[in-house]
DNA sequence: ACAAAAGTGTTCGATATACACCCATGA
DNA sequence: TCATGGGTGTATATCGAACACTTTTGT
């Protein structure tokens, strides 16, 4: 493959996946060997990134990146912010790797941050020669170059968005049940809803729709299946004049 | 000043103002002459926008670029998406202008976008050669480069944070009439409210607060005026959850 | 039979909406 | 004195918050 890459712009990709317990972000472990001795000088872990070629435009950049990385395809990617810092890639970690890879980076490098949002944890560990795992977002730090910071905001900004946008539906299932639902709010808002209250709100979403079906194989009374529908979301929407106290 | 320029990087800046009446953006004229009979070829408007500088981040980037195409200082300005498609640059305009220019332009340029947003509509009319004036946002078309879009962006993405943030204050003078932020709301939501209704929802907010001081030389009876208060806005926020329908 | 999570209703206070008239000023 | 926008209150419907017990399944 012979595409040119553009030396000072690069995308980054936080995807972020819920096992109906927290939420974890999907990072690929770099590792730097002397390649004389094969010994290990450092391992740590970044987010799915690397720079845009000259042919494609920052969207298809981004969802070639996740390709690449971590072999998802077709997931949503949503762009959220962009990084520019002077020292960006100045950590001695991020300068060694730079220095030995074989691609010609430059010392300037803007990065655009995008984000993705997934059900399932299901993933192959290798891809491409790259090992990629989730990690629970709660506690992480120490990761490559400015990648902390990139997470952070894409954490700030999926919270903001949380609070006005039925963008949860994306981090379940296509099947899930209200107490899952419940769950995922309580963990990204960092609050606690009544029981009643919330299934009553959220039984007033025409676009929350019951199935004919229900859980199965659980020790307790099996919970009924719901799933999300954007059609009628779109057709029902409205929005309200809520900033104040 | 020779600080180098980064070839494919630029920042955009869309500056609205807010005139009691409608938005207004804030153009810079771009007119491109023969060299030799000094005849005009064509004249545009562009956004406030430039390449960025080798030594300086984003947010630097984007003051030091109101500052040298508009005059204003120390305006808050705000990072809101970035833009990257392949044939921003290729209308026979921009082609044109890009040749003529002796800056060196790279035939791939991303941009990021920040928006600002300011109370008043004084301005001087010449910033180092260059001509700026208010235009109303509604029906522009057919600025230069990929402007048209970015600005679109830009009023989404205002229009979103209306709703859920009191970001109309910026858009403001910092004492205001009741009538004045409906006016506002109005024009921004494309909603009418009810004046008694409006005033009550106002009356609620405790960091909109009344002044001892009423509007002069009106030939009607004279308003109140307000001002906004971000340390009370900050000490009594609380998010709600307000999605549905 | 027990453990574990699902599911369900009512009351009360707060908020949203609808609606019409008098007031203070400059011209 | 008139034109112009400023300013005010009440009634009704809807929504949010608080609160405890019964149901269904697997083991």
């Amino acid at each position: 493959m012979d595409r040119k890459i553009v030396q000072n712009i690069s995308v980054d990709c936080v995807i972020l996946g819920f096992d109906s317990v927290e939420i974890n972000v999907l990072l690929v472990e770099r590792t730097l060997k002397n390649p004389d001795t094969d010994e290990t000088i450092f391992s740590d872990l970044t987010l799915a990134g690397y720079h845009i070629f000259e042919d494609e435009d920052l969207d298809s950049a981004a969802a070639r990146i996740v390709k690449d990385r971590t072999g998802l395809e077709n997931i949503s990617l949503k762009q959220f912010y962009s990084f520019g810092a002077l020292d960006r890639l100045l950590h001695p970690n991020d300068q060694s790797w730079i220095k030995a890879s074989n691609v010609i980076f430059s010392d300037r490098v803007v990065t655009i941050g995008y984000y993705s949002l997934l059900p399932s944890t299901n993933l192959e560990i290798m891809q491409n020669g790259n090992i990629v795992n989730w990690y629970p977002i709660n506690g992480l730090k120490g990761l490559a170059y400015d990648h902390d910071v990139i997470l952070q905001k894409a954490i700030e900004h999926l919270r903001h968005k949380f609070w006005h946008e039925p963008i949860g539906f994306e981090l379940l299932p296509n099947k899930f049940t209200i107490s899952q639902m419940q769950k995922l709010y309580e963990f990204i808002l960092g609050t606690r809803f009544d029981k009643r209250n919330f299934r009553k709100k959220i039984s007033q979403m025409s676009y929350v729709v019951p199935l004919k079906e229900k859980q199965k194989g659980v020790a307790h009374k099996p919970a009924q299946l719901f799933m999300f529908s954007k059609d009628i979301y779109d057709k029902t929407r409205k929005e309200r004049f809520d900033f104040f106290v």
